[in-house]
DNA sequence: TAAAATTAGTTGCATAGCCAACTAATTAAA
DNA sequence: TTTAATTAGTTGGCTATGCAACTAATTTTA
């Protein structure tokens, strides 16, 4: 049990949000410059589609922790640089369907490179052991986390 | 070494980036909840200014990994909420300098029972060895981002 | 089946971030 | 000492994010 008098610059909470924004920053600039037109969230997005192509803006909102009106605008920025295509869906008429277009595909295709070469940069000196480790802890961290999505949170605290 | 065909789904960098923005998002939540009317980064800039008052924007910029244009315009918002004070150094015009308003600091005071029971909550299960081992291996991945500010890699890269 | 509730997505307004171009103040160099 | 370079901060334009209020489509329920 950590008490008041704890020194918050020695908490988990400074030391977690400052290497994942250092983290975010490295691959932003090195996807920069290599000279691809994409921020590290696009490219996560990339990456979903990748995995699951025509997903719905809802879904993937919910997997991204993010904000329904977040992703109308991400797809659209992403739609005009012809990364990703939305169409409407043809049984329900309220979901939209994103899919990757062949230049999204192959540019995230060209990205994994860069994305490895970082990934082993992050990971330098640290054996599979701790590697799993860190995985391990920050699981047990996003489990102690019982945060709902803002509309989950309207909906159940409704009594 | 990681190699290409290691699913990037088990790798540290989503772990790490989600991890990190639950963990902002629940503080962020916390706050609110309990009424005060202040964002995660507001909060740390209320931190680092308690922790050593009337540092200058540009300081405040380097400590927090952000770019002093950030910092300028979130300044502006604090001195809109009456959080802080921004005063010209009077050696040297260029510097402002940055106090926490005395509405800042006992705002901040106020806030520190909520950080700690967020704390505990992240923490929970975890052990004294459990906790220091996340943070040996986040120091681990910092040291190995070699990234410079903006400025400075501008700065370093002329030949 | 008509009205009510729910769901998906959009839009307005706000904070927050970055980059690049700018001003003003100060320091270094010719 | 005048000019050049540097430094701190600001501003404009962009992406990204959240909340709240909204529309449209669909499902539930009375």
């Amino acid at each position: 049990m950590t008490d008041t008098s704890t020194d918050i610059n020695q908490t988990i909470v400074p030391w977690l949000a400052r290497t994942a924004k250092l983290m975010s920053l490295f691959i932003s600039d090195a996807l920069i410059q290599r000279e691809f037109d994409l921020t590290r969230v696009q490219w996560v997005l990339l990456k979903l589609l990748h995995d699951r192509d025509g997903q719905t803006q809802n879904e993937l909102a919910l997997i991204t922790d993010r904000n329904k009106a977040s992703l109308t605008r991400l797809i659209h920025t992403m739609e005009r640089k012809e990364l990703v295509r939305r169409t409407s869906h043809t049984k329900d008429k309220r979901y939209n369907q994103i899919f990757l277009t062949n230049k999204g595909r192959q540019l995230y295709q060209a990205t994994l490179p860069t994305f490895y070469e970082c990934l082993n940069q992050l990971q330098a000196g640290m054996d599979e052991q701790e590697i799993e480790q860190l995985i391990h802890l920050l699981k047990k961290i996003q489990n102690n986390i019982t945060r709902l999505p803002a509309e989950a949170t309207k909906k159940k605290l409704v009594c």
